[in-house]
Order: structure tokens, then C-alpha cells, then sequence
RNA sequence: GGGCAGUUACCAGAGUGGCCAAAUGGGGCGGACUGUAAAUCCGCUGUCUUUCGACUUCGGUGGUUCGAAUCCACCACUGCCCA
């Protein structure tokens, strides 16, 4: 399989190097990619490189996954408009190893392969580099008339919030990072996304200067909204890759809920589907989209590729029952379909209180669904909150026994897609 | 070290003694329409609260004043220029 071919018809494939393909050709190649351990789970953003490397092991490379545990102190100025806040020590280590265990479970590291997956740190050998060396190892190769002309200083130098030598710097360490790999790894191959162009480029620069060496890169395109609005963000934050952070279930939606013209560009670059299947399916869609065949399929391939089967039928399960009969009532819900429901937002109640009766307001604050009375009440005059699939507009109302179902459950929504329940007992 | 400009809510950005919880735009949330899309339209968006009202905000601390985001002093931070 031609990597470079297959990138390209997914629309994954943004600037590339000269001479790339003919490398690949070549031979088996080491290629990496750098993790930002800003937080302890990657998020969806992350997939996509995390896919370069994927597509780069299938098609016989080698793969080197490099979380950042020295770039991270220094902060990467590209597509900040502000200088960046540092991590303390303690909480990098603690997101580096977060992050470790995650790309862990995407690339194949069986040792007996030839292209068995590596981790690396570029603290393990930056630790040990003092700062003089490191002026005079890298610093003395790349002039700083070089480094001012990349976008991501130039930008900060035009704006009106400056930029530390810190992260004027950090180019000059990614940098190094490549130079070390190719060095010590033969990794001649560095991918990321395509804001990263530029600290790339520093680095293939660098293997140049001191070695004479020919290093590669490519990058491949952020990924955008259709509507321009930022990827991976919703209401809730980030969409963690993190069970624990954004359940299969949230994550399923996610993707689901992705609109025809964005499906139609993800698809191609969250799955391994082939090609002509992808085509089809498209073909399929645009017959009918409100079928949302495209978006269904994507959610289905992420969430098994991200959550694994399991995780992915109980996702499908919870939609299933929380939206396809969503104009029926919710008498058509059992007890094994209520207690069964997951990944959505569960939580107890006194069932003492509920026999006394509790006023809505009061009764949604407790359970955390909104923060405070104030909340509940702007947001039941909106006409946003359902109790059992019914609209409540009443804000005198009393939630009793009779708002049970099947004795024990309270099914609340806050807007169409945000679904609580409560379990009283 | 010297000079100049600045610091307003999630972001951008108006406001330069009372009509300021603070314009406007963006973002976010909710509603209508739909397909759990997109586009469009409408509402909400400091906190708490029985929509009364109370409380806390305009870099920080003090002050002037009946009254301060607005005036004064000092401090902090940021940017630009000079050394």
C-alpha cells in the first residue's frame, strides 16, 4: 500500500516534503509524531495524527509516538495568540503518563515486528543536555533570522502580547527532537498537523546543518467545521478519548451529530474504510440524508476503534433508547431499559423527599443538574427541560411519586441531547 | 533606568462622575423549523433569589465625592520606543 496515495485520497495530506514518497518507497522508514502532555487524556484532536501513525505502521513503517515531556515545559507558541501558562512538573509527569497509556492501546508494539511501535520521551534525553550545550549543539546551527520568519513567531511578534524566549525557543527544541530521533532512531520522517509546518521545517533544517543528512516531512490539515466553528468542542468541553472523561456514549453522540457536510470529509479521515466503500456510502447518504447513514457509520467505526465493541453497543444501545422512540412515551421504557442506560449523567435521590413532594426548582439544583435554582428557572422558561419526555413550563411545580417511573426512575432533559436520570431510592 | 500607550465579563471591544450588571459583535446555552444536520428566526448569557430584590464585578490597594469602570495617588502587569 502506498502510504502517501492513501493520505491523499482522505483528504489527510496538507504540505509534504520533497523526496517524501521516494523515501517511503525506499524502504521501511521510522517515521514520528509528537503528543503535547498539556492535559492527562488526549482528546479528539489528537486522533488524527494518531491515525498518520496508524496508516504509517499498516503500510510497513515504523512508528515512534513522542509524548512531550520536555517540550511541554516550554510551551509551543504555534496557533497561540498568548503566551502559555507552564505545567508544573508534577502534573506533566502525571499527563504523560495519562497520555502514554492511551496511545498505547492504537499502535502495534510487538517487539518481534520490524516495525513494532515505539514510545518516547524527549525529557530521557533532554534531561541531560545542560542549557550551554544546547546553544552550542543546535543553537549555533539555525539563525535567529530563520526562526523569526516562521509564522508562529512572526504572528506573535505582530500582535500586541509579545513572546518569551521560552517559547521563542521551543521550535529550536522540537527541533532538536528530530535531530535526536534521526540520530539515535534513524527516524528520518517527522508528521503532525499542519500547524506544526514550521517547527517541523526547523528540524529537518537542523539534521541538514549538522549531519548533511536529507530528513522528510509532511503534515496533515487541521481539522475544521464545516461552519468554521472549532472541532472537538462542545458544550461540555473537549471530546476526551478518555472513557472516564467523555463516555462511549457522549463520544458516540459526538460523532453522530456531525452535520452532512462534515461527515462526508470526516468519514474519509476517522475510519479505515476503503475507498469505494466510502464512496458508496456517500452516494447512499446524499439519497437520503435524513438517514444520516454517513454520520452512523462514522460514530460506529471511531467509537469501536477508540472504545473498543463492547463499548460501542452500549452506546448504540443508550441512543437507541434514549432518541429512537423519542416521541413515544416513556411508558415504553422498562425498568431493565432505565436501570441499563449508560453513560449519560446518573444520580440518586431520597426517596423521602420525593414522597413529601419537592418544588422542580429545588429538585434540579439538588441533583446537580442545574447550578442553582436561577439556572433552573431561566432554563425551564426557555422551555428546555423535560421531566419523562414531557415539557415542564410550570416553575410551581411539585415532583412526587407520581413523577416515578416504574417506582424509581426520574428521566430528565435539559435540551434535546443532554439526558439525566435520576434514581430514587 | 527614561518616555509613551494600555489593563473592562468566555473572547473581541464600547463606555471617561449618577440613566452601568456595563453598548455591540462573536462564542456558548435554550426554543421554533428539521433529520439528535446545516441555514434562518426568537430568547437567555455576573452570582444568588419567590421575575420583588439582594450581593459581587471593570488589573490591585488606598483616596476624593452624597455617588467612581469613569477623577487622584501608589503599586503590579503588558506592549511599543529610547538607553
Amino acid at each position: 500500500m502506498n502510504l502517501i496515495k492513501e493520505l491523499t485520497w482522505r483528504g489527510m495530506l496538507q504540505d509534504i516534503m520533497p523526496g517524501t514518497e521516494e523515501q517511503l518507497n525506499k524502504e521501511m522508514t521510522t517515521a514520528y509524531v509528537g503528543f503535547d502532555p498539556t492535559a492527562d487524556s488526549l482528546h479528539i484532536g489528537s486522533l488524527v495524527p494518531i491515525l498518520l501513525l496508524v496508516h504509517l505502521q499498516k503500510a510497513g513503517h515504523k512508528p515512534i509516538a513522542l509524548v512531550g515531556g520536555a517540550t511541554g515545559m516550554v510551551g509551543d507558541p504555534s496557533g497561540k495568540s498568548e503566551e502559555r501558562n507552564m505545567l508544573s512538573e508534577e502534573e506533566l509527569n502525571k499527563n504523560i503518563i495519562g497520555v502514554r497509556s492511551q496511545l498505547e492501546k492504537f499502535l502495534n508494539f510487538d517487539a518481534t515486528l520490524p516495525n513494532a511501535a515505539e514510545l518516547t520521551n524527549n525529557y530521557d534525553w533532554f534531561k541531560g543536555i545542560s542549557f550551554l550545550d544546547f546553544i552550542r549543539d543546535a543553537g549555533k546551527h539555525i539563525t535567529v533570522n530563520y526562526m523569526m520568519a516562521k509564522d508562529s513567531v512572526k504572528k506573535r511578534l505582530e500582535g500586541d502580547s509579545g513572546m518569551s524566549f521560552t517559547e521563542f525557543t521551543y521550535q529550536l527544541v522540537q527541533g532538536y527532537d528530530f535531530y535526536w530521533l534521526y540520530k539515535n532512531k534513524n527516524c528520518k520522517l517527522q508528521m503532525g498537523g499542519s500547524d506544526q509546518w514550521g517547527n517541523i521545517v526547523t528540524g529537518t533544517e537542523l539534521i541538514r546543518r549538522k549531519t548533511g543528512g536529507e530528513a522528510f516531512a509532511f503534515t496533515c490539515p487541521l481539522i475544521k467545521k464545516a461552519d468554521g466553528g472549532k472541532f472537538g468542542k462542545t458544550e461540555k468541553g473537549n471530546i476526551w478519548l478518555d472513557a472516564n472523561k467523555t463516555t462511549p456514549y457522549q463520544f458516540y453522540q459526538f460523532w453522530l451529530n456531525a452535520s452532512d457536510s462534515d461527515a462526508a470529509t470526516w468519514i474519509k479521515i476517522f475510519t479505515f474504510l476503503p475507498e469505494t466503500e466510502i464512496n458508496s456510502l456517500i452516494v447512499t447518504h446524499d439519497a437520503n440524508p435524513a438517514d444520516r447513514i454517513l454520520q452512523k457509520k462514522l460514530a460506529e467505526e471511531l467509537t469501536k476503534f477508540v472504545h473498543g465493541e463492547n463499548e460501542l453497543e452500549k452506546a448504540k444501545e443508550t441512543t437507541e433508547k434514549l432518541f429512537s422512540n423519542a416521541k413515544a412515551s416513556v411508558d415504553s421504557l422498562s425498568v431493565e431499559d432505565l436501570a441499563s442506560i449508560e453513560g449519560i449523567v446518573k444520580t440518586n435521590y431520597s426517596a423521602e423527599k420525593i414522597k413529601a413532594g419537592v418544588d422542580i426548582l429545588s429538585f434540579l439544583a439538588e441533583n446537580s443538574i442545574f447550578e442553582s435554582k436561577g439556572a433552573a428557572r431561566k432554563m425551564l422558561q426557555n422551555g428546555g427541560v423535560s421531566i419523562n419526555r414531557e415539557k415542564i413550563t410550570d416553575l410551581q411545580m411539585m415532583v412526587d411519586k407520581n413523577n416515578l417511573l416504574h417506582n424509581k426512575f426520574i428521566l430528565i432533559q435539559v435540551g434535546k441531547k443532554n439526558n439525566f436520570l435520576i434514581a430514587v431510592e
